[in-house]
DNA sequence: GCCAAAATTAGGAATCATTCCTAATTTTAA
DNA sequence: TTAAAATTAGGAATGATTCCTAATTTTGGC
C-alpha cells in the first residue's frame, strides 16, 4: 500500500536541500528545471499527491499561508515557524512551547487537545516592515 | 474614502453574535436567511469585500485553516484560537503569550518581529479525537 | 431637501490552488 | 517472469476568493 517511487524521493530531496519552505508550484518548478529537456518531468498533481503521502507519514510539515498557497517544511527535528502576514515569508526558529503552562487555559477554554510541539506564529519580516 | 454601509453592519452583526467562527459563505447563508423573500440579499462578493474592511479595520481577524476556507472571528479582547486540524472547528482560549520568554530565540533564529497577541494552536477536538 | 462626486453594491466572470479522474507505466513479491 | 497493486502524467473539475462593470447608495455642500 506504499511503494518506492522515484518521483516522491525526489521531492523529499528538494525539501532537504531547501531552506525556503517552497510552494508545490515550485517544488514542481524546481524539479521541471533539474531534468534535461528529452526527459519528461514530474507532473503538478504527483507532487501535490507526494506531498500529501510525505505529510502523512510525518516527513514534513505543511504550514498554511494567510494569503497564499500553502508552503512545506522538511521535518528533521520539533521546530516551530514565523510567518510573515505581508508576504508569506516562512522562518524557523527552536523554542520548546511545552514548557508553558498554557495547557490549563486551553483545556478549560476549549475540548481539545494539542500538542504544542510545531507552533505557527504570525509576525512581519523586516523587508516588510519597511 | 470609507463610508456607511448596511450590508457591512449587518456583516458585523453576524460575526458578533455568533461563537461559531462561520466562514464566508455560512456568513452569506446566514444573512440570506434572515431576508424576507422579496428584497433581494448581500452578494457573495459584498461579503467577501466587507470581511476584508473589517479586518483591515482590526475590527474582526480571520483565521486560516489547513483545510479549508478561512474563518471569522469578532475581536473584542485578545485571545488565541485553538484549531481542530481534522474539522477546522476553531475555539477561544485566554492566554497571554506575551507573558512567554520566546522573544529571544524569535529574533535570534529569524528577522521577524511578532506581537504574540493572538496566537492559533493546531489542536484536535474531541469528536475528532474519537 | 437636492445634487454631483465618491463609495458601495449585485452578479457573474475570472483566477488560483488543489483535487479528482483515467489510461498508461512502474513497482513489488511470489 | 508475471500479474496484481501502486503510482504516474496530464488534463478536467472543484472550491474559495478576487476582479469587473454598470447600477445604486451615501455623503457633504448648498
Amino acid at each position: 500500500m506504499k511503494n518506492y517511487s522515484k518521483q516522491r524521493e525526489e521531492i523529499l530531496e528538494v525539501l532537504k536541500s531547501s531552506c525556503t519552505h517552497p510552494t508545490a508550484e515550485e517544488i514542481y518548478i524546481a524539479l521541471k528545471a533539474s531534468k534535461k529537456a528529452s526527459s519528461k518531468s514530474t507532473s503538478r498533481s504527483t507532487v501535490y499527491r507526494n506531498l500529501g503521502m510525505l505529510e502523512e507519514g510525518s516527513e514534513i510539515k505543511r504550514i498554511s499561508v494567510h494569503d497564499g498557497p500553502d508552503r512545506y517544511d522538511y521535518f528533521k527535528k520539533p521546530h516551530n515557524h514565523v510567518i510573515c502576514k505581508i508576504c508569506g515569508k516562512v522562518a524557523d526558529f527552536e523554542y520548546d512551547f511545552r514548557a508553558v503552562q498554557v495547557m490549563d487555559a486551553i483545556s478549560e477554554d476549549t475540548d481539545m487537545e494539542v500538542t504544542m510541539d510545531s507552533i505557527t506564529i504570525e509576525g512581519t519580516c523586516s523587508s516588510c516592515k519597511r
